[in-house]
DNA sequence: CGTCCATAATTGGTCCGACCATTGGCCCAA
DNA sequence: TTGGGCCAATGGTCGGACCAATTATGGACG
């Protein structure tokens, strides 16, 4: 077989539901609307689009399930996250995870995009950047000195700060899913309640690589605090004996 | 703020649809159903669940949604990934820029993760795994000679393999969305006729760092091949000067 | 005048029956 | 064997109806 170019994306005739969803973006950009705002009702979408509310209900349906909609019978229909018309949507699907292998699995990925962000980091990021970051170190280690323990709040927003300062707005989206992934499953720190307090020092650490424009050290720092937090975790399972199981 | 361990799920007032998705979820698993499989017709379904066609729609729409089901009018509704009733659905927006940012900002996660997953692949890749990924690569290395220059697909199989033996699926759900990302606006090599041919003999050097055990020259020869994509890349945007905008 | 509560209107959730568009299999003829 | 046309099956859309939860309304009462 010789080579297709052209990859042939196969015609759509029946776009509808994408329409409503198109159309339901340009009107929350053009009207501003954002998290928390309610949207029409099904019924005037409907009677706008000149289409069924079957059809405004399948398409809602789709974002709701993809979590940008939140439907409250009697109510209304609410953003719950910014849409927009090109938007790409990534469902991670993945076994339940409550065990330790998926808790793993998320500082996998984040010992992956860590890493390069931080060194990215280093490279781009601009005065006010780094003030940035600054602050939000500072305000951790305020945190930590008071309460005598590590804060997820602002431990990710300093993180946070650093994602953003990579100049990709995919690190900071991708790491926040692999958060709230772990997190879900790790209501109580496995019985390790100075869980995290060894990756303390290294934030400092980085945070002054990174004003150092230093990206390799950046780097070395960031892969610290994962295998820190790697480690306070194989302690906590192996104190609780988790084998896998919920 | 306190730690409130509960995670507090949100009471759940109507259950109908996910009523419905759990009893196909149990249907698929007591029949073994797989990926590719069809699945029963929505009046079926609607008949033998006592519930309206409307119902089971609204319900197969939220995994159509998230990419488990394929629709296929006429036909019938299709397995496309295997689902279960306690699996994690975490969906993820991302911005998709149409610009040569854009493509590079996949390309730096894509950095991030194939590094790391190909090192994970030499820890942890069994003999079947790797002789999986031998195949792949030879496949691979027939389809260049023959077509005189890289295939996306085969190239993806090839990546893939390393990935699934990663044993995190996390790597291959991630990377597969860069991809689609990438490709999404990348129909033609920007000019460039060869390229990606720049990366083809790192696969086979990625393949015998893997074969050898050795993780960080497995991250070392990953590394290479997203460089030299890069550099394509960047070739390719010089050469149309891209400034941005689609 | 202000508060409280029953009532009505609004809104999403479900159901029904019908019809359309596409697909795929079947049969028959060239 | 091949090709085309017919037809049943299946997902997609539609309109209308009713249910359930929420919110707004407005009057009674202290």
């Amino acid at each position: 077989m010789s080579a297709t170019p052209v990859p042939l994306h196969p015609i759509r005739t029946a776009a509808r539901d994408d329409a409503v969803l198109d159309a339901l973006a340009a009107f929350a950009a053009s009207e501003g609307l954002g998290p928390g705002d309610r949207l029409p009702t099904e019924r005037v979408l409907a009677d706008r689009l000149k289409v069924s509310r079957t059809t405004v209900r399948e398409a809602l349906t789709r974002w709701e399930g993809l979590g940008l909609v939140e439907r409250r019978q009697g109510s209304g229909t609410y953003l719950k996250a910014p849409v927009s018309r090109d938007m790409l949507h990534l469902p991670l699907t993945l076994p339940s995870g409550s065990d330790l292998d998926s808790l793993m699995h998320t500082l996998e990925i984040r010992r992956g995009l860590e890493g390069e962000a931080a060194a990215l980091c280093a490279l781009r990021a601009g005065p006010r950047e780094i003030a940035l970051i600054r602050h939000k170190l500072e305000v951790m280690e305020k945190a930590f000195h008071e309460r005598q323990g590590m804060s997820s709040d602002e431990d990710w927003d300093f993180h946070q700060a650093i994602f953003r300062a990579s100049g990709n707005p995919l690190f900071e989206q991708i790491v926040a899913a692999m958060y709230e992934l772990f997190h879900r499953f790790w209501e109580h720190p496995l019985g390790v309640h100075d869980f995290g307090h060894a990756s303390f020092p290294f934030h400092r650490t980085l945070y002054e690589r990174i004003a150092a424009r230093d990206p390799e050290g950046a780097r070395a720092e960031a892969l610290k605090i994962i295998a820190s937090v790697e480690a306070d975790l194989r302690r906590g399972a192996a104190r609780l004996d988790i084998t896998g199981s919920r």
